[in-house]
DNA sequence: AGCGTATGACGAACATGTTCGTTCCGTATG
DNA sequence: CATACGGAACGAACATGTTCGTCATACGCT
């Protein structure tokens, strides 16, 4: 029933001297397999330790931090973004590889939330900033634009995946209605153009409103260049 | 010593039954106090309501959860950004109000993480918003447009202050150090763009890098109009 | 072969967020 | 005036992250 990729024997603590180490790898594969079963509220480390047999304690020796094991998490999850999809411009291709990537933060708004703060750095994360390099340098943007470039961008496709993915349905989707509620109540005459806009702010779907200000982003990198030393 | 504004008989507690009865804003204010003197890190749960002579559970009447009693402190917080401030043209008094709201947020990195994931939706928050949506209105963006580019521009803001905020200079930095090590030790015959434009990611103060976020913003949300329905 | 040391596994401990059932007080109601 | 009711305060409990000191194990050195 439990999962135990790394550890064989789960009969009894002092009985086998010989109990294989643990293993980084081994971590993060137990915890993806735990988010996969049961969410990522379940990943914890005492849920890890018990599907490994051991307790919270060892997991530090191979795990900074909760925060740097999710991380990994997140990274692992990354390869499912399909850098190399899209057709067409490089503007499509480009846009093609950020929705993938938004799409697999949206499955899990907790780790985009978290990947805000702590950029992943593993493996899959960095493939995924050399494409868009490749893509931005492809669109004929200067190498000291793109660099600045990506971060905005990326930035821009985990916020998207914060703000608009949904953890549970069943919850009451705190922020979303917290803030709707009080632009629909808002007094005119205190904060007019709030009120006049009205629900423009909050309207359009998820995706329609990532394509506007993905084409916002791309427009402006093509515009903004810091290299002539023109305005910085 | 203890900074108790709404409550008055410290001594023992059921010996005055007449206790004043709790209050949102009185939790708030003991939150921002021990802000103020301890750090947002001993901002709790439990050390509130020692503050307040009473018992966490008590708070959980006025507060939903740690997270809302964030946002509400950070919203007051907001108080301190100077809305009116910059001169000269529209966009560089919008460029002023947002690095005075990101100055704000820089304080404490903390709060800014929380922001990127429940918006405050306190008047002070809406104050900004609303200033945003005037200056956006003067420099002739379509109401549309505003609607869509004031979310774009505090999340990049947000997210900048989040960035480039340093919690405790002691802690080692963690996540600009991770990716930092990992882009200088780059394989550059497995992610070359990366290696080519090496530092080039990281460069930059948090100032430069930000004025230049901002322009690539506010040319992109000038060419882009979703009004005319040309592109969606 | 015997020994010492470093590494890692482990249990216990502490602080935290959050919830539950209970108790208490003020107030409206008869 | 007595009583019932509802909101609010409270204590205890549970799960969690993280750290500390201890101890066993395996490997290297003499």
């Amino acid at each position: 029933m439990t999962f135990e990729p790394h550890r064989a024997e789960p009969i009894s603590r002092r009985e086998r001297p010989a109990k294989p180490a643990l293993t980084r790898s081994g971590i993060v594969d137990a915890a993806l397999a735990i988010l996969a079963q049961e969410g990522l509220g379940k990943v914890t480390m005492r849920r890890i330790a018990a599907a490994l047999d051991t307790g919270a304690a060892s997991l530090y020796v191979y795990v900074r931090n909760t925060e740097d094991l999710h991380a990994q998490v997140l990274d692992s999850l990354l390869g499912a973004v399909n850098v190399t999809g899209g057709s067409g411009s490089w503007r499509e291709r480009l846009a093609a590889v950020l929705a993938s990537y938004t799409e697999v933060l949206f499955t899990h708004p907790d780790l985009a939330r978290m990947s805000m703060s702590t950029h992943p750095s593993g493996p899959n994360y960095l493939g995924l900033l050399d494409r868009l390099l490749a893509l931005l340098r492809e669109g004929g943007i200067p190498d000291a634009d793109a660099a600045w470039g990506v971060d905005l961008l990326l930035s821009f496709a985990t916020g998207t995946a914060v703000e608009h993915g949904h953890e549970d349905p069943g919850k009451d989707g705190d922020d979303f209605s917290a803030l709707a509620e009080q632009i629909a109540v808002v007094d005119a005459s205190v904060f007019p153009h709030i009120a006049r806009v009205g629900g423009e702010l909050l309207s359009g779907t998820g995706d329609t409103r990532f394509r506007w200000g993905l084409d916002v982003l791309i427009t402006g990198i093509l515009h903004t260049n810091r290299t002539p030393s023109d305005g910085i």
